[in-house]
DNA sequence: GTTGAGCGTT
């Protein structure tokens, strides 16, 4: 990532220091382009650090083996961690992107915030390179109101989803010789309807995927339980799962590209928790589940914890499970279970709440919502939502994640499962009845339908 | 006091 050369991130100034001081401290070493000194939002007190940026990167060599003080204060001067860095690095449980997530909402727009602008680029140069990507309709760099100086951010505007996507794919853009960050522009106006929902349910924390989150909602029920149990959980052992990796899921959850494999790689699990159905999956895995499915319908269910302990279980998903058994069982026992099981996908949160849509049924289809809700309600909601999940769902599935899913993690393959309906996006997952598992798959995905015949 | 914030017409 070359977007943050000649970047130094200065920890420990004093809170005299200002941005002044630091361009006219760190300018003895060569030309500056840009100081910062981080404050409170809310307060505008300092914060004690702050970030030079150097025209030309090799001077950072010469600062990073020296001392600072500036205005009394010995500061440290490091190199400054580009945001993705920071994000990975961070805990691994974060699945926070910050800001970042803010440009990815279930509303697409098919504008582009371009941040880090130099203040030299022209509205013709800002447009000349994006329109690299597609067709430019509108350019917009933006400037302060009182001192019309650049704000070093602008819009561009893209006549096709595609062209957005080509330009996200790659999130630094160099531009000018410096280097931009894109992310997908906030809507200017009111969020529609559905996302008002979104919005207060989870607030917790898959932060920025709540957005997705339509999952949101629903996911009150759940919320109790949502607790990081599984979640946790599954990270902590992650690292028992190479595939997965610890990478975990966490990292997945950008849609970005990169990551895709992995996360939707997790999704793998659930297929492996459709062991429980007796897809062959699970043996994959190490199949923990297994267990379950064959298990005594209404036993397991009894605790969280119980069913948690393998391998899977571990891994959250394994809250299949359940199901598994519920397959076995009596009907209403399946119901009782569903939810459940509903339950722990929704919180898996990954956002995916696709997951809920392991529930089986019914469409949860959409992303996060379906999680939750299914949960809640094994039915009916689950219908209409479905509806409406979909279709924000398959919006926000289809062309972004497109790539990214590849069809592979899909696969029908490891589901398996009958895979007549396919439905789908993804590549086939169906939902076929009693799974809800897979169903969920498919629905949340592929927009596929889930049945809920419960066939067995 | 140690890793950011900027989102709209020009």
């Amino acid at each position: 990532m070359d977007s943050d050369q000649g970047k130094l991130f200065i920890g420990g100034i004093s809170w005299e220091t200002n941005e002044d001081r630091l361009k006219e401290y760190f300018g003895q070493y060569g030309d500056i382009l840009q100081t910062v000194v981080m404050r409170d939002k809310l307060t505008g007190r300092p914060r004690g650090f702050g970030f030079v940026v150097f025209s030309d990167p090799s001077v950072l060599d010469a600062v990073l083996q020296e001392k600072h003080t500036i205005d009394g204060r010995t500061v440290e001067a490091k190199r400054a961690l580009s945001r993705e860095e920071q994000q990975t690095s961070a805990r691994s449980g974060n699945f926070n992107q910050g800001r970042n997530s803010g440009g990815d909402g279930n509303v697409r727009t098919k504008k582009i915030f371009v941040g880090g602008l130099p203040p030299t680029l022209t509205e013709d140069g800002f447009r000349e390179y994006f329109e690299a990507y597609g067709h430019v309709t509108d350019v917009v760099i933006m400037y302060d109101q009182n001192t019309q100086r650049p704000r070093g951010f602008g819009f561009i505007s893209f006549d096709t989803e595609d062209a957005v996507d080509r330009v996200l794919h790659k999130n630094f853009h160099d531009l000018d010789g410096k280097s931009v960050e894109v992310k997908r522009a906030l809507p200017k106006d009111a969020n529609p309807g559905g996302v008002s929902r979104t919005s207060s349910g989870s607030s917790g924390g898959f932060g920025g995927y709540q957005s997705y989150g339509s999952s949101g909602g629903n996911s009150n029920s759940y919320d109790g339980r949502m607790d990081s149990n599984s979640y946790m959980r599954a990270q902590g052992t992650g690292a028992g799962f190479p595939p997965y990796g610890s990478s975990g899921y966490a990292p997945c959850y950008g849609y970005g590209p990169a990551n895709s494999g992995v996360g939707y790689g997790s999704y793998g699990n659930y297929g492996a928790a459709g062991a429980g159905y007796g897809a062959p999956a699970g043996a994959a895995y190490g199949n923990p589940n297994a267990g379950y499915a064959s298990g005594p319908p209404g036993a397991p269910r009894s605790s969280w914890g119980a069913q948690n302990p393998t391998g899977y279980g571990a891994m959250g998903y394994e809250n299949a499970a359940p199901w598994g058994a519920g397959t076995g069982g009596p009907g209403s026992a399946v119901t009782a279970q569903s939810s459940t099981g509903a339950a722990r996908y929704g919180n898996q949160g990954y956002g995916y709440g696709g997951y809920g849509g392991s529930d089986e049924s019914y469409g949860n289809a959409g992303y996060g919502a379906a999680g939750g809700r299914s949960g809640g309600i094994p039915n009916n909601n689950a219908g209409s939502g479905g509806g409406d999940l979909q279709g924000s769902g398959g919006g926000y599935m289809g062309s972004g994640y497109g790539d990214v899913n590849g069809s592979s993690g899909y696969g029908n393959a490891s589901w398996r499962s009958d895979s007549s309906q396919g439905s789908g996006n993804y590549g086939g997952a169906n939902a076929n009845g009693t799974h809800g598992g897979q169903g969920g798959y498919g629905g949340g995905y592929g927009g596929a339908q889930g049945l809920q015949a419960p066939q067995q």
